[in-house]
DNA sequence: TGTCTATTGACCAGATCGGTCATTAGAGTT
DNA sequence: AACTCTAATGACCGATCTGGTCAATAGACA
C-alpha cells in the first residue's frame, strides 16, 4: 500500500522529510528562523529557551513555527543537523596540499567568517551544544556533534609540515597558543562587525589585521 | 531619638547593613549561597535566573533566602558588590615594582586561581554582568562594574617596562596574544581542576605548565 | 467566485515565577 | 522541664510564562 495508491498530487519539487514544510519556505525566511532559534538556544540552552521568544525574533506566528516543526525538540535537532552540515562543508573544503599550518588555519578562518555573515551564531551554537545538559537532547548531541568535532580537528592538522617549526619549541603548545589567539581575535572581530556597514570591507580589513597577528606568531614559531 | 534610647540588646559584633542577616551567617554557608547564586546568574542572566534553583543548589529554604535578602535584585546587587570587592582586592595587591609584564601577569593569575578555588565563577559572573541586558539591573552594573574594569586594566599595565620587547614588534598586539593565551589556558585549567583532589597539587602543576607557555611567548617577544 | 493551503493568535492546562508567612526546630536560659 | 526567642522551613499566593493546539482568516491561483 501507500505509494501505489496513485495520489500524484505532489509532483512538484517538494522535499520529503519531516522538515518538508520548513524546507519549502523561501530561503530568506528559513535563515531568519534559523538565526532566531539559534540565538535563543545559545542564550538560554534547550530547556529554558522559549518558543515564544523565537517566534517573536523570527517575526512569525507561534502556529507557523509548530507547523514547520512538530515540537521544540524537532526544531533543535534540525538546527543541530544543519549546523553540523555547515561544519562538514568546511571540513570537506580543507586543502590537504596546503601544509603550512598558518595558511591552512587562515583559509578555514576565512570560510568561517563568510558563514558567520549569514549565520552569526552557528559556531557558538555547536559549542554550546557540547555543553548542553538537558536530558531531552543530550543523547542526540553526543551522536551528532561530538563525532564532527573529532573528525574536523583531525583533518585540520592532517599532513601539516611540522618541520617548519623551530627546534626545541613545544609544537603542541605553540599550536594551542595559535588557536587561542585565533579565538580571541575572532571574538574581537564579532564585536566590531556590527559597526561596519559594508561587510566585504570589514572582511578585507579583518584579514589584513589577522595577518599581522599571524606574522608575530610565525616569526617566533618558525625557523 | 534612635541611638540614645538605650536599647542595648545588640551589643555583640553584629553588622548593620541591609545585608546584616546574611553576613551574620557562618562563612561556609555564605560561600555556599554566593556560589549557588552566582552559578545560576551566570547560567541564566538576571531575568531568567530562578530563586528556586538557587535555594536548591545552596541547600537552603526559599524562606531563608528571602530572609537574608529582601528580593532577587537585592541578592544580585550584593553579589555584584562582593565580586567587585574581590577584584579591587587583587588590584590593590598589584606590585608596581614588578615591571616585567610576564611576571606581573603571572602574579595576578595566581591570585585569581587562588580565589577561584573558593568562588569558581566570580570572574565569569562579572564578565557576564557587563553583558547583562535586564533593565532592572543594567544601571547598577554600569555604576559598579564598569569603573572597576577600567581601573584594573589601567593599573595592570602601569609602570611596565616595555623596553624589554623586541624592536619592530607591535607591543599592543603582543600583549593581546599574551592575554588570549592566558584566558585560553585558564579555561583549560578550569576544566581540569575538577579531576584533582589535592588542590594545592593542582596549583603547582598549573603554575609549572603556565611557565612553559609563558616561556614560549617570552622567547619570541623579548629581545 | 470557489478552492486550497499558509498563516495567524487566542487559548489550553500545567509549570514556574518572585515573594509571603504561619509554623516548626533548636539553641540558650532558668 | 518549661519557657523564650530566633533561625529555618515549605506550603502557598496570584501572576506570568510554558510548549503546543486549532478554529478562523488571509492570500495565492484557477
Amino acid at each position: 500500500m501507500g505509494d501505489q495508491c496513485g495520489q500524484s498530487r505532489f509532483n512538484r519539487k517538494e522535499i520529503f522529510t519531516i522538515y518538508s514544510k520548513f524546507l519549502n519556505l523561501q530561503t530568506e525566511k528559513q535563515q531568519e528562523i534559523i538565526n532566531a532559534a539559534i540565538m535563543e538556544f545559545v542564550q538560554s540552552g534547550f530547556d529554558r529557551a522559549s518558543t515564544n521568544e523565537i517566534v517573536k525574533r523570527a517575526n512569525i506566528s507561534k502556529g507557523s513555527l509548530f507547523n514547520y516543526f512538530n515540537s521544540k525538540k524537532e526544531l533543535y535537532v534540525y538546527l543541530i543537523e544543519y549546523s553540523t552540515q555547515i561544519i562538514e562543508g568546511i571540513v570537506e573544503q580543507i586543502d590537504l596540499n596546503e601544509t603550512d599550518i598558518f595558511k591552512r588555519i587562515e583559509n578555514i578562518g576565512l570560510k568561517k567568517l563568510h558563514i558567520q555573515q549569514r549565520f552569526p551564531q552557528v559556531f557558538d551554537f555547536l559549542l554550546a551544544a557540547t555543553e548542553e545538559e538537558s536530558v531531552e537532547v543530550k543523547e542526540i548531541i553526543k551522536q551528532k556533534v561530538d563525532p564532527i568535532y573529532e573528525k574536523s580537528t583531525k583533518k585540520m592538522y592532517d599532513q601539516i609540515d611540522y618541520s617548519k617549526f623551530r627546534e626545541g619549541l613545544d609544537v603542541e603548545k605553540a599550536i594551542e597558543i595559535l588557536n587561542w589567539t585565533m579565538f580571541g581575535f575572532g571574538e574581537k572581530g564579532l564585536k566590531e562587525i556590527n559597526t561596519f556597514e559594508n561587510i566585504s570591507e570589514f572582511g578585507e580589513q579583518y584579514l589584513r589585521e589577522w595577518e599581522s597577528y599571524s606574522k608575530i606568531l610565525k616569526d617566533s614559531f618558525y625557523k
